[in-house]
DNA sequence: CTGAAAGCGCTTACAG
DNA sequence: CTGAAAGCGCTTACAG
């Protein structure tokens, strides 16, 4: 066919509104351009960033985005994620709850790639915390602050972990105390719930795994006199939505979430087309200072 | 075949770990089991228990949900529409951009459910706004409240202009004066730049598009040391993440969110199934009292 | 280079 | 009721 027809069938087929059926290429290839993205929790701000990085490049990419949750259900999670793979290229999985075990069964079929959980042999993606909580920590110590408390995530939560982990060498690497209060719900109430603990413990400066627990202690901390950061100086992680406008505003702890969504997903292509792994950025998480952290009380 | 030996093919073939093949099935019925769901800014919190509500129903009717971003962007929102189209079974356009015209194309392909945006001829979910916002300003009036503002939101927002008239008509019905402020960005900082014009009306209790601009007014006012709510009484709508965490706590109108999201997708399921349309439940949306209104000062 | 044929894995209408 | 065949709309390997 010369190029002159060629062009003229492509004008008719324009004109007539043809589509090629992407379920006759699917059935064919065996490739279906569709990637699943599984969270635990679309009502958590965090992933709102995360799904929206790995939205943008999907969809540069010629990729359709399948969107499913497990409301923190591991039955939900493995159910809704073998139902989607029989549909899909790969899955992307964003902390899931599930064992080891059940992830590696889903990546014999597809492949997968792995967000904010670490597990060997699987890609995985985990933002890179240690730089900006030194820098978190350093801060509290030049603010004369000795004593910290970390108010932890629920127990079932690797980040949660991580991040105490590397908090606690932080701390002691500056010869600060620090003690680990949890676990708790990541919600306001469970930093609500936690006031109590929190003044028990002397800590002048507290971590919370994450910034809506943060806020919540804050809540509750005012409701009991206590004012931050005066009193009471408080961090939180993931700079959700908000963060900015509560009163005092959070400092915080902030993950590349949009850039991990986009990671994720340029490295579940790669997978799918057989290619070599991409180059991968950094993945740093930020220090963002703001007004929720004073210097101790004398 | 007798029950017999298909149990005996249903066991092997689970052994073996068959799926049927989504996409064979998907050529041979011309239906694919699968749902777009287009939203312009997923990082709104708004729509993550739309989101939610629609993926927990679809999942239900073993339906699989795509999602998709316009970034606020029409062209952006038919282009991914488009390339969505060939793939799904039909779509929910949440808040649209685009004008009719362009929504009425996407519906001569596929069933389409608009939610959030009045058209005519399409099946459409918008909350039933007016008895919450007659309560709202019963309570404002309550308060001893005279002179009212509405902070609007985009001039391109459907759902901006309809608050703003029901509204209207219920402050006038109570003898109120009510000016409008706008259009803003529906930002914390459209909140925040308002500030100045709220001020200079006169007005002693605003309600703002939504509750972003609702806490940006807030901390606006707060840094000018006019504070809410003895100065101004502030109420927003949605009842975002973190209404109920910030000081004040704000007093908002929630709309039934999650309900949207799942009456959608019955109504779509059902016009691609060609039933007739489902039960539609009242959608009522709702006021919710709390912290960032009080009485007028003398 | 061009064009006809086979085949992806299902569903469905039809013959036996 | 059972089973073989046709066909959904593509891609790809192959014959001409």
């Amino acid at each position: 066919m010369n190029a002159q027809t060629e062009k003229r069938i492509r004008d008719i087929a324009a004109e007539l509104g043809y589509r090629i059926n992407p379920m006759a290429r699917a059935l064919q290839t065996g490739r279906t351009r569709m990637i699943a993205i599984m969270v635990s929790d679309i009502t958590n701000p965090v992933y709102a960033d995360l799904i929206r990085g790995a939205e943008s490049i999907s969809t540069v990419e010629g990729y359709t985005l399948v969107f499913a949750e497990s409301h923190d259900s591991r039955e939900q999670e493995v159910r809704s994620v073998e139902r989607l793979v029989p549909a899909v290229d790969g899955v992307i999985l964003v902390a899931p709850r599930v064992d080891d075990a059940a992830i590696r069964a889903i990546a014999e079929q597809k492949p997968v790639v792995v967000v904010n959980r670490a597990i060997d042999g699987l890609p995985v993606f985990i933002s890179h915390d240690e730089p900006a909580i030194a820098l978190a920590v350093e801060h509290l110590h030049g603010l004369g602050h000795r004593s910290l408390a970390y108010l932890s995530g629920p127990s079932a939560s690797w980040a949660s972990a991580h991040r105490g982990e590397v908090l606690d060498r932080a701390a002691k690497q500056r010869g600060m105390d620090i003690v680990e209060l949890g676990p708790n719900s990541a919600t306001a109430d469970g930093g609500r719930d936690a006031v109590e603990t929190v003044r028990t413990s002397g800590a002048t400066a507290v971590i919370a795994y994450n910034d809506i627990m943060a806020m919540g202690l804050i809540a509750a901390a005012r409701d009991r006199g206590v004012v931050v950061p005066y009193d009471l100086s408080v961090i939180g992680f993931d700079d959700v939505f908000g963060a900015d406008i509560v009163n005092p505003a959070l400092t915080t702890v902030r993950g590349p979430l949009s850039a991990m969504g986009r990671a994720a997903v340029e490295r579940l292509i790669a997978d799918v087309d057989g290619a070599g792994p991409p180059d991968e950025a950094p993945l740093a998480s930020e220090f963002v200072l703001r007004a929720s952290t004073g210097p101790v009380r004398a």
